[in-house]
RNA sequence: GGAGAAGUGGCCGAGUGGUCGAAGGCACUCCCCUGCUAAGGGAGCAUACGGUCAAAAACUGUAUCAAGGGUUCGAAUCCCUUCUUCUCCGCCA
């Protein structure tokens, strides 16, 4: 959420730098609505003032045991004219916050101006593409005879769904299992178990919702049909993680805090119709290990830095080849002012793949929560949050598959995941 | 799932309809006092959003006693709903 301060102050200017990300502010809705909401508050603040200092004469003279009904009556008259005031005034500032909740986030000044992903600029490139000496296969037909089974995930949840037996369920527990030592053990992360289902607020506070909704997959409890809270599962660990501080007033030594944790994670996929509809690129459940770091304002961008590198350093042990991207303008994500994409090599593709993303989102999502921290001068002020994958356990089972893949049909493991694998080596159809 | 109890400021805790944004204590900040010892005295100390204002300061208003509704001229106090916590019983991986 962006500060309605900044709205009220510079929205020509709020509005030319949301437009470099393809969104149109309302800058006349916005007046209108701010307006009518000042005239209205006002009216409805001195109509509370007008009733309270009456009705506390009336308690003074009651006190004192004198008669009170003169000012009884004056203050009856204001009941119906207060109570329409004040459902106007909610109900106009339920709008307010609802157009603020769906503002995306002001991008960084450093940030590549463009409208869409052939926008992004390539920091740069980690490792080099292996030759392949015969004819390279994509991550199905190497994984079909391996335990990879996209048929049986289809037959139990239809599409967009995958089931994994033997080595290859090994493995992709092992590539998850590593990437969460590599982010305690070496970077310090503290690792936490987080509820998958969680409340409206939480998305909120992450911004998931009330903008898109239809990007999540809702549950109710059982016996509930049409009633009861809707709760949601999680698109991505960042909710959980960042939101176990929401509604907190953190103290300054408490910060950096670092969270990592390993979940699933379902989406919809909503309005991803045809793209990458075979194998296991874009599922409606995956397997995430995600950093969230919650700092202090001055250190968010250096904390943006180290992630990447925390991330990369995952793929840097893996030998897989990527490479750094900032996404422009028009390619972030709604709450983030920067973003880095780590993209990696599948040789099947001949191209780099999406296989983490890291933001900072400064205090986009601090404010939605509420979320401060006491600052040097004792007041309260907001932290500012990131996050990024560390890394996709999917994509990275991919990448391996393809990237390790020999001519025989079989997977040489990475090193790093064999002590993860019981010592074993090698990825065969007898395994 | 059943029965009961409870949710007040950073923490503890008083407060059952009226000068309550809320006593008292702890913690914290500042000042005073004190030649020692986890001593004493005084002051301050919630947040958000408005208005006056270019802005800051200041002044001022409104809201907030788990959340949301309701009763009332007036609600921390009464009623309803929801959430959470605790105790007992049941069930369960």
């Amino acid at each position: 959420m962006l500060d309605i301060q900044l709205l009220r102050t510079q929205l020509e200017t709020v509005a030319q730098t949301l437009a470099a990300r393809k969104f149109v502010l309302d800058t006349a809705s916005f007046q209108a609505l701010e307006n009518e909401r000042k005239v209205l508050q006002t009216h409805t603040q001195d109509l509370q003032a007008k009733r309270n200092s009456l009705s506390k004469q009336i308690g003074m003279l009651k006190g004192k045991g004198e008669d009170a009904s003169a000012v009884m009556a004056e203050v009856s008259g204001l009941g119906d004219e207060l109570k329409s005031a004040e459902e106007r005034l909610a109900a106009l500032q339920e709008k307010v916050t609802d157009f603020l909740q769906r503002l995306p986030n002001l991008p960084h000044a450093s940030v590549p101006i463009g409208t869409d992903e052939s926008g992004n600029v390539e920091v740069r490139r980690v490792g080099v593409p292996r030759d392949f000496d015969f004819e390279v296969k994509d991550h199905v037909d190497v994984g079909a005879s391996l335990g990879l089974d996209f048929e049986t995930g289809t037959k139990l949840s239809g599409s967009r769904f995958t089931f994994m037996r033997g080595q290859m369920a090994r493995l992709h527990r092992a590539i998850a299992q590593f990437m969460l030592d590599v982010q305690t053990n070496e970077h310090g992360y503290t690792e936490c178990y987080t509820p998958y289902i969680v409340n409206a607020d939480s998305l909120l506070g992450t911004g998931q919702l009330p903008k898109f909704e239809a990007d999540l997959f809702a549950a109710k409890k059982g016996g509930q049909e049409g009633e009861g809270e809707t709760l949601y599962l999680i698109p991505t660990s960042e909710v959980t993680l960042t939101n176990s501080v929401r509604g907190e007033v953190l103290a300054a030594d408490q910060l950096p805090i670092k969270l990592t944790a390993h979940t699933p994670c379902f989406r919809s996929e909503a309005g991803s119709y045809g793209r990458d509809t075979r194998g296991m690129i874009r599922q409606h459940q995956f397997d995430k290990v995600e950093m969230v770091q919650i700092v202090h304002p001055e250190t968010s961008y250096a904390t943006l830095d180290a992630m990447v590198g925390h991330a990369e350093a995952v793929l840097q042990k893996l030998e897989l080849p990527y490479r750094v991207m900032a996404l422009c303008t028009g390619d972030m994500g709604f709450g983030a002012t920067k973003t880095f994409d780590l993209e990696v090599w599948l040789p099947a593709q001949s191209a780099y793949r999406e296989i983490s993303s890291v933001s900072n989102c400064e205090a986009f999502q601090a404010r939605r929560m509420q979320t401060r921290f006491k600052n040097e001068q004792g007041k309260n002020e907001f932290v500012h949050t990131l996050n990024g994958s560390g890394l996709a356990v999917g994509r990275t089972l991919v990448a391996v598959l393809e990237n390790y893949q020999q001519a025989d049909g079989s997977v040489i493991i990475p090193q790093v995941l064999r002590p993860y694998m019981g010592g074993l080596e090698r990825l065969t159809s007898r395994g």
